[in-house]
DNA sequence: CGTGTAAGGAATTCTGACACG
DNA sequence: CGTGTAAGGAATTCTGACACG
């Protein structure tokens, strides 16, 4: 699931809570847990219910922030979102595939 | 002020409330508080109050845990940092020192 | 010395809804 | 569609103090 190395850590530790994101973002609370519903941010739960969001949860905010100024939709968001994510599947399967054929030589060479 | 990179931001920067400190660290509020008035964090606060620690407070905690259960007091624990500050700032005097020393020689040769 | 706890108050967060558009 | 707001409840955090040792 990490698609991150070690360094990353405290950038993807869903540690903020929702008050401190706004005033990270300048973003309202109504405003943040409305992208959430829209499926751009993903913040965590404690046991009780609050959420709590990481620093690249904050600089996605910042982004959709940014986008949603320039008249941009949140479903446009969305999609956009979606080709980036299917993209690096895309590589991923590459990956894969290079392994494989390079497998596929040394187990010739067996 | 900065006596890191920009690479550390996230390291630094104060936006974890008690709750979570205690559950990444461990630790009760009580004993969060506490070392705090031992002065061996340094939370900072938000306008109404609450503490906000950072990364870097929470891996402090983590290591002043470590060295209590050892039975260290925080007197030591107090000392042993101002250990380690005087010598960040007696390398930055040394450094200073080299530094005038190299502008005396530039300026000998002017 | 270091930590637990009960006390009371103030700020935080949550959800679902009404509103405008 | 995106966001503001009032509503009511539940959890969070704060401080100062009593307690044990």
């Amino acid at each position: 699931m990490a698609t991150h190395s070690q360094k990353d850590a405290y950038l993807y530790k869903k540690v903020i809570t929702i008050g401190t994101v706004c005033e990270l973002t300048g973003l309202s609370e109504r405003q943040i847990r409305y992208y959430e519903k829209r499926k751009l941010i993903f913040p965590e739960r404690t046991e009780r219910g609050n959420r709590k969001y990481s620093f690249s949860d904050v600089e996605m905010l910042m982004d959709i922030a940014n986008k949603m100024e320039d008249g941009m939709q949140t479903s446009e968001l969305r999609k956009e979102m979606q080709k980036k994510e299917s993209k690096r599947y895309d590589n991923k399967l590459k990956e894969r595939m290079i392994r494989g054929q390079l497998n596929a030589y040394f187990n010739k060479r067996d």
